[in-house]
DNA sequence: ACCGAAGGTGAGAACGATTGTCAATCTCAT
DNA sequence: ATGAGATTGACAATCGTTCTCACCTTCGGT
């Protein structure tokens, strides 16, 4: 299910994409990466980010999610599956490993006769230290 | 945390769409329900349609979720904490609760030190008469 | 029932994030 | 080095959603 295995190549702006992603911690949008991109004196286009990010997202190496107002954000990620509990304040993001809700969800799924059942399960709270 | 109490009076608009709303099953956009709107024969305005779901969606009274292209979809749903079992082939969707998950994910939010959390879960799978 | 204040409505303009276009450029296997 | 095919980028085009603003409704007080 892993969409199509379209070739993909290795590009200067692939790289410095998935560079400045990881280097931040929080959920970034296509246009914020673009102007950091910029300030930092490395010229993308701004399609070429939104492609790039695309691609990261269905190749599982990043997050998205969409704001209140519509707007998608990114994030980099480990690939598998795994959860995660996020700071409301300053956007710290801890990977959680649940078996237990696995184990949930499966069985509930099962009660009601569904099958081949996918789960999406995300945390958001106040960290120590933003309390 | 209930935002703003603005006060909200019922209207003629509100009502159908509201009605239109909970008589459907799955998920819809603003533009579906104001073209079923139209075609019964109920005119209201697009815009409307567009402000009567927010605030429905403020006040509990629907879902809300984006596809994946970042359209905005809404569906009646009773108040109160609780998750969703839905078929990605006919929308039939299950509402459930689950005290286990709920217990988890405040263990989980302690042992990190996190506070307030809320959490979001959902399950998509295939229902038995889709199978 | 009558009135004024404040919320609600709608048609269309305005917005803004995302996608499409397409010629120029780059990557890679041969 | 070379050709096929992927990638890029400046810009136009989409399109869902919000804004504007003049007009209509609801509602509490009289
Ligand atoms: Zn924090
Ligand atoms: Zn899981
Ligand atoms: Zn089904
Ligand atoms: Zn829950």
């Amino acid at each position: 299910m892993t969409a199509a295995p379209t070739t993909r190549r290795p590009t200067r702006q692939r790289a410095a994409i998935a560079e400045v992603l990881a280097a931040s911690a929080g959920f970034q949008s296509a246009q914020e990466l673009h102007a950091q991109l910029q300030s930092s004196g490395t010229r993308v286009g701004l399609a070429t980010v939104y492609r790039a990010l695309q691609a990261m997202a269905t190749d599982g190496e990043a997050d998205v999610r969409r704001t209140d107002d519509g707007e998608a954000v990114y994030r980099a990620c480990s690939e598998g599956h795994h959860h995660h509990l996020v700071c409301r304040v300053c956007g710290r993001t801890v990977e959680i490993d649940g078996p237990a809700v696995e184990r949930w969800t499966a069985q509930v799924s099962a009660e009601h006769g569904f099958s081949d059942v996918d789960h999406t399960l995300e945390l958001v709270g106040t960290c120590a230290d933003c309390r």
